[in-house]
DNA sequence: GTCTATAAGTTGATAGAC
DNA sequence: GTCTATCAACTTATAGAC
């Protein structure tokens, strides 16, 4: 628990998320977590039941991750739409796709409701919080009265879920930022 | 290839449709396809060189299967705005996600040149078209002026990937439907 | 065309030594 | 705690009979 070297437990926790978002639950082997965790089978077994296991704690620690980091834009300084803009804008790794997000397509992680669970409430957090934001800048006279502040927040996270799928395919970023011109452009019309 | 039965190479092709959309590539192995399918070894690899090959045949039909879809909505009658609520609309297996879209997340999909190039030229055409009628719209003065068609047509083709993203993370398809709801919301202030 | 046999390597895990 | 040995089943084919 001291020293420097990191323990395998946590090695193999960060190794298995990277792995989760670059090949997916279907495509990581547990032999692949121990190559690149440095751990051997008996290590993995040891502090995980097996693979699911070892995925649940990886996945809760990627979607708190993404909580935190998005949290931080939405306490930020400015406007609501100004707040809402640098979450959307944000740097992000594109072509790598959303960490959390590409879990959601893999069929056994859909398929076992410990692993679901952390998916789905990623992202009912985030579009509550986001529908909360929206409705404070509505209420604030910022936005129009007239905007459905959770279909919009829906919509908003939607985007970047999609804008990701979309730079994927295209093997470019640039249609996730375009994706993310179109949503604001539509939304600016609502301000006030 | 007359007479009632459908060729082997035909149900290997739509086993594999199946397949990629209910597991994605990196889930579905040769075996799966064969049981599926109803054909041997053998048959499979007679008529195809190996699941490469296979998927990509399987890819090509599901991509020109939804372009032909979404063209019957653009080119049905109504208005722009009619036209483009009727293909956001449509029914959808939203559960199971975009049979194409899917694969934009697949790691091999992405990794093969061969096999990404169908996905790519789907969400191209499909944007393209999107924006083609958008602009339609706009000259026709059903739009705004200020609306931008290609970033607007991005914008909701994200929506609808990333209203599957959303909906099978919350196990429901209520919420493809009311990230819909919030880009037709937004989409509406531009209507003159 | 379709089938069965075979095969080298991987998957996901258990057992037991150290 | 971590390691190596072992395992039954699966993966992705190839070979050759029918």
């Amino acid at each position: 628990m001291y020293g420097l070297a990191v323990d395998k437990r946590e090695q193999l926790i960060e190794s298995t998320r990277e792995l989760l978002w670059e090949r997916g639950y279907v495509g990581t082997s547990p032999k692949a977590i121990q190559e690149r965790s440095g751990a051997g089978q008996g290590s993995m077994y040891h502090h995980f039941q097996g693979k699911s296991e070892l995925a649940l704690a990886a996945i809760d620690r990627s979607a708190e991750d993404l909580r935190a980091r998005a949290e931080a834009e939405f306490a930020g300084p400015g406007t609501v739409v100004e707040r809402v803009t640098a979450y959307l804008c944000r740097e992000r790794d594109v072509l790598k796709g959303c960490p959390v997000g590409k879990l959601a397509q893999d069929p056994d992680v859909m398929a076992d409701a410990d692993l679901r669970k952390p998916v789905e409430e990623y992202f009912g957090w985030l579009t509550g919080r986001l529908a909360e934001l929206l409705d404070e800048g509505r209420v604030a006279g910022e936005l129009d009265a007239s905007l459905d502040p959770h279909a919009t927040a829906t919509a908003l996270v939607a985007v970047l879920q999609g804008g990701y799928v979309l730079a994927r395919a295209a093997g470019s970023p640039d249609v996730f930022a375009k994706a993310v011109d179109g949503a604001l452009g539509l939304l600016a019309t609502k301000e006030n």
